[in-house]
DNA sequence: TCATGTTTGTACTGTTCGATACAGAATTTA
DNA sequence: TAAATTCTGTATCGAACAGTACAAACATGA
């Protein structure tokens, strides 16, 4: 049978963008595998766990790309004590981010999946991913000056903000309103504490 | 047969919260049937148009909510060009979204929709739910006296914050930080022009 | 080249899905 | 009360579901 040179790795991305688009109950292991150019066989080949195993290691992906693209640079630029490398990081991130979900165009997987029913089989996952991000940037506010209070709050806000723009944007179905949403964010969030708060 | 007294619009609500709990696919007549107490003829009497009949339903009735109990308020109080009872309308109907939303312990299904592989089939009702509460408190922010074009960013960031509150609330089980976020979402709202923007 | 393990397509399992049919019971209307 | 209508439970439909079995086709490397 003509073999596809293709390992786990290569279909997770694939996978990430069937749950998006199907949610996870939509998503059947036809759908997954019109998307995927895999049969059952292969399908249960590299992910015997099934459906679940396969949503796991999209989310997985995930988590992964957030902690090398933006936690570890959020904590470097902390952990350096740089306020000003702090700051850019913040805004480097932030535009990663934007990039990431291609303008609001893209949905939060996990995001989605914290509404979704399912949301119970991920709930560690989700909830590991959320609480990873706020942390990254609170501790890179945190070298910015702000009180440890304070940073914590902003991260929080701001994280919650990008989902919001994200569910806007895309009940609206206005990826513009997301850009705008995520400017204004990164502003609030490296606004100077005093003049504010 | 033991016929309960039940009408459709007892019905209603009853879905609504399926819905919430296990998503449009998840929540199989199986799984509404045992909410509900009513078997497969009960239901396809009240909703000839089957599960599809039954969502449509409950985004119809969580916007006729809206609009008789926060849009209504809202656009009343724009409406009588009274600044005071702008503001005040802004915070009792944002008290009042804060009770719908039992807290942060219910999700928005609109927004979870709007996030779900089904969006496409409800496109139309999602957008213009969040239309009218952009727009609803956009007025009453006008009457407040901030120009129009600051009244409406202001109206879609709130709206968007309060989904993004909703999703990391329910993402990380804490429904403190919706509330949290809640006021702080009011507060921002009815802050004095002048001093931020 | 031959043995070994991996990948793939296909056929099939039992289950559950949404939806329909329909008869009998309850209720409303005449 | 009689007739018409509305409601309800059950049986059942074909389709789609997740998952399994397995042999043929492949790559690998000794």
């Amino acid at each position: 049978m003509a073999r596809l040179v293709r390992e786990r790795s290569d279909i997770i991305p694939l996978l990430g963008e069937v749950f998006r688009a199907h949610g996870y109950e939509g998503a059947s292991l036809q759908v997954i595998g019109a998307a995927t150019g895999l049969g059952r066989g292969s399908l249960y080949n590299f992910f015997p766990g099934g459906k679940e195993e396969m949503a796991a290691a999209v989310l997985a992906d995930i988590d992964r790309w957030f902690r090398d693209e933006i936690f570890r640079a959020l904590e470097a630029a902390a952990a350096s004590g740089d306020r000003r490398r702090a700051r850019a990081a913040i805004e480097e991130t932030a535009a990663a981010v934007g990039r990431y979900f291609r303008g609001g165009r893209r949905i939060c997987l996990v995001g989605a999946f914290a509404l979704d029913g399912v949301r119970d089989r991920f709930a560690a996952a989700v909830a590991s991913y959320f609480r990873a991000w706020i942390d990254a940037l609170a501790a890179a506010l945190d070298t910015m000056g702000l009180a440890p209070g304070t940073a914590r709050d902003r991260a929080v806000t701001a994280v919650a903000d990008i989902q919001g723009a994200l569910v806007l944007a895309r009940a609206l179905d206005d990826p513009g309103l997301f850009e705008t949403r995520l400017r204004a964010i990164v502003t609030a969030l490296t606004a100077d504490p005093t003049g504010v708060d």
